[in-house]
DNA sequence: TTAATTTCCGAATAACATTAGGTCTTTTTA
DNA sequence: TAAAAAGACCTAATGTTATTCGGAAATTAA
């Protein structure tokens, strides 16, 4: 049925890229049809041809992005041993996708929960298919004893999603302005320090710490801890 | 100007209830003028005598309810010792807030972010006088070694922002079918686990036995609020 | 080459948000 | 108190936008 024609973008995707920038821009509702369609120089009629309307189109978008990425993230997470290597792959993977393709990323950010049946759209249970990753990292890091065994996965991942999802709102606000790796390596490490047991922790190594405790002149009083 | 006939609600309430439930039910697009009028039981034409328009009609929702919150929270943070004691009242005096005024966090959550100029908006710097009371809190607990010396208060405050907007986020997508504070009391301990110093993480008092071993370091004044 | 199919368009249509212009009521003021 | 001003409200335009209609051009299939 389709035959890319390899000469030129497919129409349906001057449209959606027309529609991404523009929705990206001046958000969903400032964007007309006569904006999109004149962009993706077509008539306003034909656009709907590919799309059964505008909020079809909106949906479309992230639609796509969420399907690659999904597909992308079982091989990045392929090979990966550990739980916390893995929470750290999927943090910098995410994070580099959301670089680079920050109208997506925004379109998904901030138009996407707007649209009330957006809970019975196809989207949303391929994010919960994302999210559904991060729970089984979670548990097996409570499995193999590399985090907190007391750990609720479901409050991990609600901690480690909300704090993904602030970062990048933070910085789609601000415009870009900076590099969304900024500070990545601390927050990674708070995260992380909240999850693990204590011997797995890298930014508070306790047992440095009992070492060097130990070690103090003034501190030496009963080291019956080890 | 003002005569508020106490015998029955004003119209501007009257319009901005209306909204407020139409917009919070069924989204800000789908939601007509003619919707609110006939909600407001007032005309179409009537309703610009109280706001310049819909989107002005929007905005003064978040308005209002941000306000409010800031006036209350300076009062319930008043008197409060201790940072980690202040976070905790923050989170729970939050939470409180959203489950008694749904539909204004749906709006805020939902609709605010939408706007593209919402960054000039006065309700966003309000927003913001919220955050920086905690960043206040993350500031005070590493000056007063309740919290870790390394800690970085702004990343310290995007994993608590992030934390609880994921959570209400979800709380509001799932129609607030359970309760917010259901799993709150672990959320927060995890939470706390990653900010404070050993000795006041009850979850896990890896640093009772550094205490035993040693002598508290650097005459650290630990509020016993706990 | 002809029929079928796809791609596209100009011109309606319809749903809205917003304005204009006016009536009726309440408040002010002289 | 009576006239004037201000306020609250309405019906009926107006203008913008999404969407549909009916058909033309271009492409593909036979």
């Amino acid at each position: 049925m389709k035959h890319p024609k390899n000469k030129k973008e497919s129409t349906k995707d001057r449209i959606i890229d027309a529609a991404k920038m523009l929705f990206a821009d001046q958000g969903y509702l400032k964007t007309t049809i006569a904006d999109i369609s004149k962009q993706a120089e077509l008539s306003e009629a034909a656009l709907y041809e590919y799309f059964q309307g505008k909020e079809d189109l909106l949906l479309a978008i992230p639609d796509m992005w969420v399907s690659e990425l999904i597909e992308d993230l079982e091989r990045q997470l392929f090979g990966i041993k550990g739980a916390v290597n893995k929470l750290r792959k999927y943090l910098w993977w995410y994070f580099r996708r959301v670089e680079e393709s920050p109208l997506d990323a925004k379109i998904v950010y901030f138009f996407l929960k707007t649209n009330a049946n957006f809970m019975q759209t196809e989207v949303y249970s391929n994010v919960k298919v994302l999210y559904a990753y991060l729970l089984e990292i979670f548990e097996e890091g409570k499995r193999t004893g590399e985090m907190r065994s007391h750990i609720n996965p479901s409050i991990a991942r609600n901690i480690f999603i909300g704090t993904m999802e602030h970062i990048i709102t933070l910085w789609l606000l601000r415009d870009r302005k900076y590099s969304l790796f900024e500070n990545l390596e601390e927050t990674f490490d708070l995260l992380v320090s909240a999850f693990t047991t204590r011997e797995n922790d890298p930014a508070l190594p306790v047992r440095t710490l009992l070492a060097e405790a130990t070690q103090t002149p003034s501190g030496i009083k009963h080291g019956n801890e080890a």
